[in-house]
RNA sequence: GCGUCGGUGGCAGAGUGGUCAAAUGCAAUUGGCUGUAAACCAAUCGACUUCGGUCUACGGAGGUUCGAAUCCUCCUCGGCGCACCA
């Protein structure tokens, strides 16, 4: 085939490969030895990652993948970044909250353009064998109740009741509406319409990335490697997520970052410094056996954090979110994140700290909080009165995390 | 179309005339223990409050009642079963 004037050189080291092949690997279809053998050809080889539109900003999840994307374009090969925006603006299914929000056409446009942007830390987006961004709306949007029947004969329900979701919710017996058996035929089908070598996601990901390689077989008779990625947990199943409420992402500043991966269970040390940072597999074997040799994890930990933070905000601010981290944490001193509110002398302490949106729910919720002893001034004394008259600046400290600097004009 | 069950707090899910700001679990917040760990223990978890209470809430609108999340009527949304299926 021919190839155009630039010809793109594609690197076969073994030592990139294996480590394409393994690091942050959960699975590879249709096998790992099939993949290694398609990377040793030479061959650029095209590959892909799905995105949904649904928030402004990637998190770790994201991270982990766009990695393993790194990795591949590194080696000479072509990525592509799909956003999903069809599919985010006819809304998933399977998150009741999320069934009647549906996208508009430029909230996508907007969070597409900063996921570039964020994505960029990881992938190039310029010159040679410059990352792509597709949106898969170019071709879904296009096809017509013809062309869905068509695509639609090639799986059957059996195949398609095996996905986890829906069997469980067979076993419940609650409802599975049609469109979202859709769902993952829409998915599939970016994989022909890119006529893609590979796709890569997390481990949640597998039916519908499984479903694009069967269409890809039936439709184009082409096979398509899918590479899953790890999710990233502990070793009791516990995942980093929302739900935790310690799920970093891009925008976080590097404080939270830093506090963020502190709180995390001490089994999800190792998984984090494979997935989520540069560390090579040799050290962090070596860190393995400090902890098995009863090292505190913590001061472990405070290394992930800080390789973490490195790669978003830089060495240096990893060093002052440490810093931070250690004087409010450690020695219970005032972040330097601190909220600030100046007001005039003999306010009252409510209405100071109302003045901050969100830094509590509501005046009852205060009230609660000084019941329980959680206000208090930094290095003075615990405030039982919410008619506490402010006379002089003081900094409250409101649980273990909220500060306020208040001044007196 | 027929039948039947249902719509309750961030989620799941009890409650079926007063004792209901509504059990329980999850999530969350705070305190304790700590390493801001996790786990565990305890408290809190609608708003306002002079801490006595007051107001607003159980899909929506009316109604019965001294009193309704609970009963009735209408509306609306949904589940399941059955029937229909050129």
């Amino acid at each position: 085939m021919f190839w155009g004037a630039k010809k793109i050189r594609v690197n076969i080291d073994e030592g990139k490969i294996e480590n394409f092949l393994n690091r942050s690997v959960e699975n590879i279809y249709p096998s790992r030895e099939f993949l290694e053998a398609e990377l040793k050809k030479g061959k650029q080889l095209s590959i892909y990652l799905g995105i949904d539109p649904t928030g402004p900003t990637l998190h770790l999840g994201h991270a982990i993948v766009l990695k393993k994307m790194q990795e591949f374009q590194e080696m000479g090969h072509k990525v592509i970044l799909l956003i999903g925006d069809f599919t985010g603006m006819i809304g998933d299914p399977t998150d009741k909250t999320s069934l009647r929000q549906k996208l508009t056409k430029k909230r996508v446009l907007d969070n597409a353009k900063l996921y570039k942007q964020q994505a960029s830390l990881f992938l190039k987006f310029s010159g040679n064998n410059s990352a792509e961004i597709k949106y898969n709306s170019e071709w879904l949007s296009k096809m017509n109740f013809e062309d869905v029947l068509e695509l639609a004969s090639h799986m059957t329900v059996e195949q398609m009741l095996k996905r986890d979701m829906f069997e469980e919710r067979q076993k419940q017996e609650k409802p599975i509406y049609i469109h979202e058996f859709m769902y993952p035929l829409m998915q599939g089908y970016d994989s022909v319409a890119m006529d893609v070598d590979g796709e890569i996601g997390g481990n949640d990901q597998t039916f519908n990335m499984l479903t694009g390689r069967t269409l890809m077989k039936q439709m184009l008779q082409k096979e398509k490697f899918v590479l899953t990625a790890k999710l990233l947990e502990d070793t009791t199943g516990i995942k980093m997520g929302k739900t935790q409420g310690n799920m970093i992402t891009f925008a976080d500043s590097e404080n939270d970052m830093f506090g963020k991966v502190m709180s995390w269970t001490d089994g999800m040390i190792l998984a984090g410094f494979e997935l989520a940072t540069s560390v090579s597999i040799g050290e962090i074997e070596n860190i393995k056996t400090e902890l098995e040799g009863g090292a505190n994890p913590k001061d472990i930990k405070m290394r992930l954090a800080r390789e973490i933070v490195t790669i978003y905000h830089g060495e240096q601010k990893a060093k002052s979110a440490e810093n931070d981290f250690n004087n409010t944490f450690r020695d219970g001193g005032v972040s330097a994140d601190a909220d600030e509110v100046s007001v005039s002398a003999g306010t009252m302490l409510f209405e100071a700290v109302l003045q901050v949106e969100g830094l509590v729910k509501s005046k009852s919720d205060l009230r609660r909080l000084i019941d329980a002893g959680a206000v208090a001034v930094v290095d003075g004394n615990v405030i039982n009165d919410i008619n506490f008259g402010i006379n002089k600046d003081v900094t409250l400290k409101i649980g273990k995390r909220r500060f306020l600097k208040i001044k007196v004009k």
